[in-house]
DNA sequence: AGACCAAACGGACCGCGGTCCGCTTCTATT
DNA sequence: AATAGAAGCGGACCGCGGTCCGTTTGGTCT
């Protein structure tokens, strides 16, 4: 549960005792703000406010506001992900692996619905930046080459991921269109594509 | 080449002249200022002071930068859009549906990558909205029907665009992705579903 | 022509994201 | 324990998108 960024580059040292404090500090603050008031009202200023440390603190442990927001959705994407590796089947292992896929897509749907705005808010100009999907595609890519779908997998799974992302979604969601329909019919192109191996 | 804002509604009263008079000087501003500066240099205050008018002018015409935006980008869409009509084969009417359908996708990447930065500009909050994608939706689909797809037409079409969509493209180029692997890549695609029909 | 009023105008104003820089605090070293 | 310097801190400051409202302008009706 902690949440360290470093990560990568061991080489770094480690935050030092009250930056760590306060990054801890800021995550709660700004986690209590979204559930109190939802995202919008998660503002820099707020923010700093809230957790008693100085605006410039906030950005430079997260960077910039998209920063702070991909912070706040990692511990529920982190959660999931585990679910998807080593959760119960169908979506986690044991399952065969278009029922996987297949549940793959459903469960990530219903994510989007539930953190489409946070989603949404940790997206920098452009969408979302390429590490942050980078585990979806890895993931896709896998359970395509075992349905021994040719071709280049990497592309193909972000573009199967694409129609499921929240700048897609959210606008046909208002549109009236259902989530069953969204759904059904990513089943549908997915089906087509792994039956035309 | 005008850029009449109604269009729909045909009730509401035209445009005074003046207020006709200012769309076009603000316009032509925001052009030029794309044109030698580059998207992020058309700031609101700048189209004013280049146009010569007072900054709530521009959001009384746009409503919004991404409106701003939106207004640029409409006249190269629509000379595209045309082509689409009533253009030379393949693209245009006269080709097989499928040949049809793969040149839209190529000539549909072609615009991202010219235009990529102001469909960002244009795009609020969330994704694009709805009605600036409507054509495109409505011509996918008008091809899938012709060949034979069955299911939700009209999300599957969608479905199918969003990997030609900018916040697909532009981070897969950055992050060394070619042209040609993702053309390739939807065509495979296509291919998969329409002969899955 | 004059008068009326909706539409349009302009720019002061606000809140937000993001930067900058002088000051403080931690930690490694001796 | 003393010290040096890197890392962190805070908040004044800036530019931008967006709003507001008192003033001006242009179409319409008599």
């Amino acid at each position: 549960m902690s949440t360290e960024p470093p990560l990568f580059d061991l080489h770094r040292r480690p935050e030092r005792r009250d930056a760590a404090r306060n990054r801890e500090l800021l995550l709660d603050a700004a986690h209590r703000l979204v559930d109190r008031d939802g995202v919008d009202a998660v503002t820099m200023d707020a923010v700093a406010a809230e957790a008693g440390v100085g605006k410039g603190t906030v950005f430079r442990r997260f960077g910039s506001r998209a920063g702070l927001m991909s912070a706040l959705l990692d511990h529920g994407e982190a959660r999931w992900q585990g679910r998807v590796i080593s959760g119960p089947p169908p979506l986690g292992p044991g399952a065969p692996a278009l029922d996987r896929l297949l549940a793959f897509g459903e469960s990530r749907l219903e994510r989007t619905l539930v953190s489409g705005d946070l989603m949404v808010a940790a997206a920098g100009r452009h969408g979302r930046s390429l590490p942050a999907v980078a585990f979806l595609v890895a993931h896709v890519r896998h359970l395509l080459a075992e349905l021994d779908v040719t071709g280049d997998l990497p592309v193909m799974a972000l573009s199967l991921l694409a129609p499921l992302d929240v700048t897609f979604v959210l606008p046909q969601l208002e549109a009236g269109v259902t989530r069953e329909r969204i759904l059904a019919t990513w089943t549908d192109l997915v089906r087509r594509v792994v039956e035309a191996g």
